[in-house]
DNA sequence: TAAGGTATTATCGTCATACCATTAAGACAT
DNA sequence: ATGTCTTAATGGTATGACGATAATACCTTA
């Protein structure tokens, strides 16, 4: 952690411009001062700015300084910013929007899964499964597998463009888990659900599986609908650290 | 043309990468030696390495090099990716991703835009619709107000995954759409299918919205699958240039 | 005074050089 | 044959200089 000054800055400026800390159009400091406050060459703040452009936060140009790109031009599906927008707090209308995308995007995933899931695929999810059985009864790390349950489907279903989108979603995925998780009996009541999933894809019935996701989808859907209303109060919901480590 | 070092050098480097120039896992040239071959300094080379490390396509190392990360660690969803994969040719492979994804993302939108869109969109997919009225009676461009109409309801489902989702897909919305153009009475024959799909939209009428859209998207599905068909000698289906600048 | 062109200046873009840090690979000893 | 050590290749960081560009201020002129 002490090193890795490029990753640090990225992280840093990236993190502070999806915060909202420098309102959009604007420009963020000059590079000069940049180094100054964070102790740097100008070559990382540079490289760190190219690296932001390449995100699609931020564009630059001489005289006009670093100018903060509207959020709807941001590369939503980049990894790095799905992780500084959780960091910042989960706001409703993001949780809203990755939530309208889970729906979209897992029930066809299964569907697809389900028509071209090799023995390969199916071995690692069965693991997966396992795991999350173990953890249920014996203890254990339940949301980790949870997370490559899902994640085996979305890679089964063979098509490059959603198993970006799985990366793009671990963040979500890993807040409904816990959020799910924390809920009374969550675990132990979601497992069948889960069973029947993988039970329709190993037996290579679209339809079905695509069923029984959705019953999946839209519990964890409704955990999070509760947890958001019984915290209306609280302007954003902070994540623990240790959620994000992980993507 | 002459000048934009940075975004030519980004050019050229991603472009070949994502060309499969250099094989995935094995290093691209060190810096130095890309700096003599392009004749530019070390940072520019730097800068680039950085925009393509933000984009997926490479991670770094002291000693191992700049290596070429599998592609499918790439960000699909990034419009210079995206991009380059048209121009090296749109492999079959590339093109059921892509139409697996329409497939997926289109329906879904259009039923969150049947409930979500403002007078504001309305208004502006109308105005899209009306140029693909004219076109078609007058004559006129009626690939860019077909890509238009998509985008405005990509837009008017309020989902910013979604409008991301709506740049990445302009690529192949483009081929899709220059292909069935290019098919007998193409455009004429898919004007009443668009008018159904907007009206379910003003209508508010989800499912019925949903149902017209699919019969548009296979109706280009088949278009493409035949076209591939009887271009099946060829490795590849070469873009003209043309096509590419609008992302 | 108002309008338009020009000079200034702030800021990024590019280049060049030097030195540091890391690590893979090969030499060496056990 | 295996483990350890040295070393050299490569990326990482720092610094300084100059060019290019666009926003701003200023100055000229009608």
């Amino acid at each position: 952690m002490i090193k890795n000054v490029h990753g640090n800055t990225v992280d840093h400026l990236g993190g502070a411009i999806v915060a909202g800390h420098y309102p959009v159009g604007s420009s963020i400091p000059p590079e000069p001062l940049l180094c100054a406050e964070l102790g740097i060459s100008r070559t990382v703040v540079r490289e760190a700015v190219k690296s932001l452009i390449a995100k699609g936060l931020v564009t630059t140009g001489p005289k006009v300084g670093t100018r903060v790109q509207p959020s709807d031009a941001w590369n939503w599906f980049d990894p790095d910013v799905i992780i500084w927008q959780s960091k910042v707090g989960l706001t409703p209308d993001f949780l809203r929007d990755l939530q309208d995308l889970r729906r979209v995007v897992e029930p066809a995933a299964v569907r697809l899964a389900a028509q071209r899931a090799t023995n390969q695929d199916i071995a690692e999810i069965e693991a997966a499964y396992e795991g999350m059985r173990q953890a249920v009864e014996e203890g254990g790390d339940y949301v980790k597998y949870d997370l490559r349950f899902h994640q085996g489907l979305l890679k089964a279903c063979k098509n490059r463009m959603l198993v970006q989108m799985s990366k793009a979603l671990s963040a979500l995925l890993r807040t409904s888990f816990e959020i799910s998780t924390s809920r009374k009996d969550g675990p132990r009541s979601s497992l069948p659900l889960h069973r029947a999933v993988l039970d329709a894809v190993i037996a290579k019935q679209p339809a079905q599986a695509e069923r029984a996701i959705l019953v999946l989808i839209d519990g964890a859907h409704d955990d999070i609908e509760q947890v958001l209303a019984t915290r209306k109060h609280l302007p954003k919901l902070n994540l623990p650290a240790s959620l994000l480590r992980a993507a």
